[in-house]
DNA sequence: CGAATTTGACCCGCGC
DNA sequence: GCGCGGGTCAAATTCG
């Protein structure tokens, strides 16, 4: 008879880098008794070739009256047929060995392999029946260091050395081929049946000990190349950091330099302005408004901030204009043709600025989880759209312009889709991060190419066609006014050969293969950072353009190589995908100085993360029923 | 009872 | 100028 003790294992995501080597301790259920099994997971780490960081179950097989124990873990590979399992030999000691009649029962028994700590009590009886040869044969040999024979010529069991080194792993696997069902909680009827029987199961043994080693090694592989993979993104990234730094201190003497180019480019347009390509690199210009009124020295409140939202109505349009951050920045109120009174101009500016990402994805649920905390404050019939349309404002600071819109999709009422616009004006929590980056980055790129033209106001399908061979699902920026949006679809699956139509004044960007879920998938958090990239490459692409002849071009960018390669990776397994996409954004956000816990008043940061702070702010705000604001003191998860 | 949602009224921009 | 549609307000209602 075997014990087996199967548990849950929730380990901390380790990857990338060095395995940790923290003294985590389990807790086991033990069958049939509860039993307050302690282990130390030290042992376990010390060989790298355990892909620790894809443990998520595992089995520990012991058999009675032994201080041994076989760790046996799942690798979770979703493209498996049959889990491939890793073994470690986990050595336990026993404080009741001198019971014969004892069971396990919580804190009786404690698996320790800490050589610093072992104290080898003896062996650990499970069982008052001494029924079995088998165990009959090492009952009585104590506890051991080295490993031993039973009948079979089998492994029974290793020392510690043994865990830590290759030759030692062999050995322990040999030990399954005495014929432990390990696999199975009815092992004892294997063990009746030695000889003939066991030389079935060994042979069976040794062929699925073939396989397992086949498939650790894959998985080590893979995970090389995940590192790598994550590496280069990584770099990427940082790249894209230190350029956007170069950008930011580009010096004044340059600035001015450029300001002369304008003046003349003014001249000879009669009065038009094309702005440099440079202009469209500096995403400085449009990242600081985007519906930021709070970086504004103005004083809004926070309804004439909503009102400046998704809404086109203005009170008093008189106060618009001074909120308008980037007209501190000196050039979109100088690109704006004059061929209307400044009122207008406001206005037509206002309305371009009005940005929006929309967000396709398949959802049962009323609204998409993005970490952010809504109040739903109307809900319209619109047009062409059986669905109502909601419309939900930020409440997680005073003030927040961010709305967003929830409508389904006529065509296929699964698909949920969700329209933001705006910046939030408050430090997010980490679930929020990941849609407010895509959202304000894409924004940000919009009104950088957007406003980048004098066509834009005169005919605003000036944006050209671009489809990147690099497709998977889509981001598809639409230009047409009077808003601007990018509509991120993560309904589709990725296929090269098929691109969605696009209608003209849309360009497509290349984007991850995404969960087909937004609201339980933390691998979202790891698409604001790529497109993130993606976004400052096209901006950068879209000024050329637009410097040039506007015509349809087609770019090959390195980084979409790299997101299809992560793609591919990912879609081997979804709780992969999660927990990659957790620490990648983890490991990037950890370098990112505008992070969601630090207020940042430099909407110009390099992460192209717009999350602009005005305030240190870290309160729900709700607005009740008297439209009062009112503050809670912390974040309250959707 | 306070918070959240609902819903009709209202505002605004735009096209005709 | 008028009507339409999108968006917001705010009183009423519902919810917890």
């Amino acid at each position: 008879m075997y014990l087996v003790v199967l548990l849950s294992v929730e380990l901390p995501f380790l990857l990338p880098g060095p395995l940790h080597r923290s003294k985590t301790s389990l807790s086991l259920d033990l069958w049939p008794n509860p039993s307050g099994f302690s282990i130390d997971l030290d042992s376990l780490l010390h060989d790298p070739s355990v892909p620790i960081a894809f443990l998520t179950q595992s089995q520990l097989t012991t058999k009675p009256h032994h201080n041994r124990a076989l760790f046996l873990v799942n690798a979770m590979d979703a493209s498996a047929t049959t889990p491939p399992t890793i073994q470690f030999p986990v050595n336990f000691t026993c404080c009741h060995d001198e019971d014969p009649s004892f069971l396990p029962s919580d804190d009786d028994v404690v698996v320790d392999n800490d050589d610093d700590k072992r104290k080898v009590v003896g062996e650990m009886d499970f069982f008052a029946q001494r029924s079995n040869k088998l165990f009959d044969d090492i009952d009585d040999e104590g506890v051991e260091e080295e490993e031993e024979e039973d009948d079979d010529g089998n492994l029974i069991h290793t020392s510690d050395s043994d865990i830590k080194d290759s030759a030692g792993r062999t050995k322990l696997q040999l030990n399954v081929n005495t014929g432990l069902n390990l696999l199975t909680t009815n092992a004892s009827s294997d063990i009746s049946n030695d000889g003939i029987h066991c030389n079935t199961e060994d042979k069976r043994a040794k062929d699925e000990v073939a396989v397992l080693q086949a498939e650790v090694e894959r998985m080590n592989t893979e995970n090389q190349r995940l590192r790598e993979m994550l590496s280069q993104v990584t770099s990427n990234y940082k790249t894209v950091q230190m350029h956007l730094v170069t950008l930011m201190h580009q010096p004044l003497d340059a600035k001015a330099e450029e300001q002369d180019q304008m003046k003349q480019i003014k001249k000879s347009n009669g009065g038009l302005m094309v702005p440099s390509p440079r202009q469209f690199m500096d995403l400085r210009l449009p990242a600081v408004d985007i519906d930021e009124p709070s970086l504004s020295s103005s004083d809004h409140s926070g309804s004439e901030i909503a009102s400046k939202g998704f809404g086109l109505r203005k009170r008093d349009s008189s106060e618009d204009s001074p909120d308008q951050g980037s007209q501190g920045q000196g050039w979109v109120a100088n690109k704006v043709p004059r061929f209307n009174s400044s009122k207008n101009v406001d206005q037509t500016e206002a309305t371009m600025r009005k940005a929006r990402v929309s967000v396709r994805a398949r959802s049962e649920a009323t609204m998409i989880t993005d970490g952010c905390q809504w109040r739903k404050y109307g809900q319209k019939m619109a047009k062409g759209n059986p669905c109502p349309r909601a419309y939900y404002r930020c409440t997680m600071a005073a003030g927040c312009p961010v709305r967003k819109q929830v409508q389904r999709c006529a065509e296929d009422r699964t698909i949920l889709i969700t329209t933001y616009e705006g910046n939030h004006n408050h430090p997010l929590p980490p679930a929020a991060m990941a849609m407010a980056s895509t959202t304000s980055s894409a924004a940000r790129m919009l009104l950088s190419g957007s406003m980048s033209s004098a066509d834009g106001l005169m005919n605003s399908n000036f944006l050209t066609r671009t489809i990147l061979p690099c497709s998977s699902s889509m981001a598809t920026i639409s230009a047409s006014a009077p808003f601007p949006t990018v509509t991120l679809d993560l309904t589709q699956t990725p296929n090269p050969l098929h691109f969605p139509r696009l209608t003209p004044g849309q360009f497509q960007v290349p984007f991850p293969n995404p969960p087909q879920n937004l609201a339980n998938s933390a691998a979202a958090a790891l698409l604001p950072q790529i497109f993130g990239q993606a976004l400052h490459t096209q901006s950068k692409f879209s000024g050329l353009q637009m410097s040039g002849d506007v015509g349809h071009q087609q770019l090959q960018i390195s980084l979409a190589e790299t997101v299809n390669a992560a793609t591919a990776a990912f879609a081997a397994d979804p709780n992969f995908t999660a927990a990659l996409a957790a620490a990648i954004t983890s490991i990037i956000g950890s370098s990112q100085p505008n992070n969601a816990a630090v207020p940042n008043d430099n909407a110009a940061t390099a992460n192209l993360t717009s999350v602009t702070n005005s305030s240190a702010n870290n309160a729900t705000t709700t607005r009740n029923s008297n439209n009062k604001i009112t503050n809670n003191s912390s974040f309250t998860a959707n």
